[in-house]
DNA sequence: GTCTATATGCGGATAGAC
DNA sequence: GTCTATCCGCATATAGAC
């Protein structure tokens, strides 16, 4: 396989696993295992671990970005909000993805990885109010309803979604008709 | 010293680290330091790391939630919710307090932490439902912006209130008149 | 491009003295 | 109640073969 294509998959698998166990408590080895490749090959690759997780969180956010640009491209009678909200609560299918980028968000300390985070959570930011159009007030609404979902997700609210009525209400309330779509990771494993 | 004492202030340096580096990110001796103490002492105290982290996560949430009951009883003219938004913010000033929480959330893929850490966040949400009288709706979105402030926190973007224009304009749609609060916590040494 | 073997450092926990 | 000394396991990173 080429080297390129063995880097994705890598990033996929460091994905999963990052959102998983966080930054510090992710080992090369279990990103190895998850790739299907060597440890040692993991670091030789990405050079570090602290490497290795930049890279996942940029891409993390080139996805988010993309699917919102598509979200806003796509012009179904709906206007902008909810269409990119929709697009948000989409990527939650890809649950490592948003974790990734919560446990960069935590870490804002780290002068590596925190200077990272803070600009990628400002890039969202400025599209939200030049592409998007959305003002200051929609920008922080949205992104405030974006962190609740994050954290419900972290959480894995979703396994008590049966059995609890307060997360129930809590979870239709935050998920304004995109439920049935966070409800169907439980199904794929969670 | 009584072992009262040492143990409520091994868990107030706890919270503070634990704060910084996350859970898997801090180590027993740093607590210690910060606390004064040997580094056996404080697993001699708490059992393991992981049973220490879980009382500062208990001990947070305690404290969140006596602060919200003292903002409703307090009865200025205010209504209860700008009252108890405004006790949350001013827990921003003791920054370990929030971001020892916030590390917890993301956790919810660890079998003991992940049950902790569901059941805090839904003693919260109970809280507003039936203590503060919010509905649903109201609870919800009060979570998000407190998930935002969190998020905020920890991505410590107070360094760049004076920098950076988009996060101002962030922080102040973001923090309804309580700005000044959180924007003292940089003097103090963030 | 990818592996095996391994050096090295660090962190949680234990033993046991005072 | 609190410490010092220390064991043991584990994780990152390197060396080097194929």
């Amino acid at each position: 396989m080429k080297g390129d294509d063995r880097r994705e998959l890598i990033l996929e698998a460091a994905t999963e696993v990052f959102g998983d166990y966080g930054y510090v408590g992710t080992t090369t080895a279990v990103v190895a295992k998850a790739a299907g490749v060597s440890q040692p090959y993991v670091v030789r690759i990405f050079g570090t671990k602290q490497q290795l997780f930049i890279e996942v969180l940029r891409r993390a956010l080139d996805i988010l970005l993309a699917a919102f640009r598509a979200a806003l491209a796509t012009d179904n009678g709906q206007p902008a909000g909810p269409r990119i909200g929709v697009a948000y609560v989409d990527l939650a299918s890809q649950r490592g993805l948003l974790l990734s980028l919560m446990h960069g968000f935590v870490l804002g300390k780290d002068p590596v990885i925190g200077a990272v985070a803070r600009d990628g959570f400002l890039c969202v930011y400025e599209f939200l109010r030049t592409e998007a159009g959305f003002d200051a007030d929609e920008a922080q609404q949205f992104l405030s309803g974006g962190m609740l979902i994050n954290t419900l997700v972290g959480l894995r609210m979703t396994d008590d979604y049966d059995t609890d009525p307060r997360v129930r209400e809590l979870m239709q309330a935050a998920l304004p008709e995109k439920l049935d779509i966070v409800l169907a990771l439980r199904e794929s494993g969670l």
